[in-house]
DNA sequence: CGGACAGTTGAGCAGCGTCAATCTTGGTGG
DNA sequence: CCACCAAGATTGACGCTGCTCAACTGTCCG
């Protein structure tokens, strides 16, 4: 967790094309690697126009979802990789007991349904937090194609690692650290996620309910609605429902015990 | 975590070629996939004999590690993928605060160096348990190889997709479970690892300090030991220093919330 | 024999979960 | 347009689980 680990250093707040949610009106227009606003987070990251070409000959199609709207459920078979085009996804996984923990939160560019391809059926659940949209990337396909282009086996095997790295972060994260400190992690988090993808550090709408949160914290709801008003009250940020504020965010990340600012405080 | 999810579902107790920690004699000897007895858990899984050749002649050499010895720091500039011969290591994260984070534990036949693909250079510890010995895998050329032998490649992202999905298991034990499932579970894991791998799955040796197995599980030395101490006064398993015996595996399975045993009662 | 380190055990306390009441919000239908 | 409802979010009181601190034991090795 902490930050983005290939964020930008530096935030610059010009970067931001909007500080409402993600757009949502792409949604029926063909599949388009080449310019698509996630791309350089994507798969084509790093591949030739030629390359991406071939790429789109592949994704098929887009697949929209509606907010609760499920995109695989454990058990499923495998088929596809899911691209984030929009919108935002949960992943969980379900106890033998029957109960549930959200293990991610993904963004747009992001890519769902990695941990299915061993056993080629899917062990946990993606589902919707808001309408989304998904490219879908039918596998056996995508893996010949890698077969064939080095780069994009490349940017497979980078995702793989990446995603592989994040979770060590999570772990991290829930390992030993207070309440406060994973929920301050958190809007960190999701805000250098969004600085990423051109939206506003500072300003974003949690897309998931106080339960989400709280479960993939390891907390309860109720827990975290007392920190996000404390922190309300230490003027750390501002909350309105779902819309979050960050007011002061050296304070947060100081919360958040990692000195991953935006300045150039270094790591 | 739970079970290994691919380990056979019934225990036989005629599969343990021994009893007591796994061999420490073949350090030496060149390095050989054919034969190796860890090779249906690592890389030449489904390898023809061809392609197993073809593979041993990229594995350029062992390397041998004495207990608490490094493999690899965050920082170090990644080239080799690692794959465990014999012993067992761990995997930590440091936070920006300084303080560890145990990750996983490693037995022989998993790799270890994955997250380090993106980015070049691993983000995380790797230190061995005990005297250990494992195979080098220098990846750019296992990258190349697996460009034209696509049971490798294969292999390659099912070893990827598995990592995640154990990552995703263990954040469930972390997410919100007592410290006594999270105790339990650990112990039926590293059972159900050591009996994958021909080991005895109620008698193995801890290879980790308590403190160790603390920081994984997110709570601290005190509590382990308090609970080890009370699953030996219910009779679920004996202790004596790091020697763990399992009495009662379907108790156990009970104490671990999973009904994972290893009768046909099936998950 | 002694020192260091790992592990065990106990007493006390606090962080966060539980339970329950209340408030807010957005959607729906009259 | 407003009343109503259900789901989500907030707030408070209370208690348990697991942490802290500390003393003690056992074991390995020089």
């Amino acid at each position: 967790m902490g930050c983005d680990s290939s964020a930008p250093r530096r935030y610059n707040g010009a970067l931001s094309p909007s500080v409402d949610g993600p757009p949502m009106k792409d949604a029926l227009s063909a599949v388009n690697c080449g310019n698509c606003s996630v791309r350089r987070l994507c798969l084509p990251a790093d591949l030739s126009a030629e390359e991406i070409d071939r790429l789109e000959k592949i994704t098929g199609k887009r697949r929209v979802l509606r907010a609760g709207e499920t995109l695989y459920r454990a058990g499923d078979p495998f088929a596809n990789l899911f691209a984030i085009r929009s919108g935002s996804f949960k992943s969980t996984v379900i106890a033998a007991d029957g109960d549930t923990q959200v293990t991610h939160f993904a963004l747009p560019g992001e890519l769902l349904g990695l941990d299915a391809y061993s056993g080629r059926m899917h062990s946990s659940f993606a589902e919707a937090l808001e309408d989304s949209s998904v490219c879908v990337l039918p596998f056996a396909q995508l893996e010949g194609l890698a077969q064939e282009v080095p780069a994009l086996q490349h940017q497979i095997y980078s995702i793989f690692s990446e995603e592989l790295k994040k979770e060590n972060e999570t772990l991290l994260l829930l390992g030993k650290r207070s309440a406060e400190t994973r929920m301050a992690a958190l809007l960190m988090n999701i805000s250098s996620r969004y600085s990423r993808r051109g939206y506003s550090a500072t300003a974003f709408v949690l897309s998931m309910p106080r339960t989400d949160i709280a479960n993939y914290l390891g907390l309860t709801a109720e827990t975290v609605s007392r920190l996000l008003t404390k922190f309300q009250r230490e003027k750390v940020i501002a909350v309105r429902g779902r819309e979050v504020e960050i007011l002061d965010l050296i304070a947060l990340s100081e919360l958040a015990g990692t000195h991953c600012s935006y300045e150039d405080a270094g790591a």
